[in-house]
DNA sequence: GGCACGGTGATTGCATGCACTTTTCCAGAA
DNA sequence: TTCTGGAAAAGTGCATGCAATCACCGTGCC
């Protein structure tokens, strides 16, 4: 889904609970297989139980809930298969960016990404993985709008975010950051040669790796029903 | 002209309505643009306001509408850039898909593949556009399935559907059915070959030049607001 | 001891009503 | 005539209530 086409700018309540919820979700606060009761995260965001019903839909749309008919809704549990298929497709999607960005990304595009890139150095320098870990992402966010293509874009943002509670903590591995940087470094280069293909290659393994890093987590954080209520609070 | 399809009440209200209304979008009964009144679609289908409601919001996840806060839904209006992007990723994607069923699909996988590819060759000669249409579509999705990637193929499905508005009648073209085979036949070539890279190609190439054909109704039929409140009735 | 079955509680699905936002349209003035 | 102000109308957003459905569980039977 692909989903969500609907505007960000908007202050409707059921926005702001979607944002809420699978902000939660994402960043872990819920755990997979959680229940979402409705009455309760109405009682929770002080609304009736109508826009909690049409959040809980947009949110199953995005796949991060799984409505069960009649059995209330949890938090999607993702099977170890489909993770793997996730990142997966990940990699080719960022490859695609890659690509793409290489071929069409203007000069402006091209010397902002390589001066933010050169400035992170030092980010690494200091291991500071938070702030690494915003330039990170804003790094990706570079190659997803240099690709010029909105489709794509929205297709490589989507799989990301549902992502993300798995990608959380990756830098914390040692060595993790300083190699991060030097796989982004080949993806600059390319970029700024032009050369599509190599940006693409080097785009793929470096979101295989983080794949592989993130998948020791997946491992040791087990993916079951986790009910603890005081993890609701 | 009236919904001929009356509601059965033995599924769920919400997701026939999804089905129904997106069917009227796809075929191209619901021009772009066109209002979606929530009482009038609540009247149309006999239901209250609360279901329609939470089909347009399935509706938007999936694209197909738009909803601005307060101002009403609107069937999605894709723009000529957008809608270029979005056969762009196609072409992508399928080739990711022709890449991964090359180097993935199982013996079973691959001998149905050829078979149903060689049993289309009679629908080339008879000229017969409905029956291969049906198979065009059956050929891709095995292409879909054949990646063995639930994620990949749920990007795949989800953006074709988006563009099956825009695709219908291309075989109308002259010329194009046979032409349809060979770019498919090339594709099965390469999968049989398990090569990845020439498989991919191929269908890039292919859904390359679909997206050309239906460039050319795209152009024809101006996607504009088209506000004819017969069309509604 | 296991399975079938029916009661009960919880939860969903839908209808309806009200309030608020947006749009439209008309009156009055420049 | 055209522009502006504002009020009415239309339509959405959300709250509340009710009924149908399903899951859960205890009891009785095999």
């Amino acid at each position: 889904m692909p989903g969500k086409r609907s505007l960000v700018r908007s202050g409707t309540t059921v926005d702001q609970m979607v944002r809420a919820i699978a902000d939660r979700i994402v960043t872990g606060y819920l755990r997979p297989g959680e229940r979402l009761d409705e009455v309760s995260l109405a009682a929770r965001f002080e609304v009736s139980r109508t826009p909690v019903r049409e959040a809980l839909g947009h949110l199953s749309a995005m796949g991060l809930v799984e409505r069960r008919p009649n059995r209330g809704a949890i938090v999607a549990v993702v099977t170890q298969e489909h993770l793997a298929s996730m990142f997966e497709s990940m990699a080719e999607l960022e490859a695609i960016c890659a690509r793409f960005s290489a071929e069409r990304m203007t000069g402006g595009e091209r010397r902002a990404l390589e001066m933010e890139h050169q400035a992170s150095a030092r980010l690494v320098q200091l291991g500071a993985e938070e702030d690494y870990e915003y330039f990170n992402t804003e790094f990706h966010s570079r190659l997803y709008r240099g690709a010029h293509n909105a489709h794509i874009q929205d297709l490589t943002v989507t799989t990301r975010s549902r992502l993300a509670p798995f990608r959380r903590a990756q830098f914390m591995l040692p060595g993790r950051l300083a190699k991060s940087w030097q796989e982004h470094d080949l993806i600059v280069t390319a970029i700024m040669r032009g050369d599509g293909a190599a940006a693409g290659k080097a785009a793929r393994d470096h979101v295989s790796i983080v794949s592989e890093a993130s998948a020791v987590f997946a491992a040791v954080e087990p993916v079951t029903s986790v009910l603890s209520r005081s993890a609701r609070q």
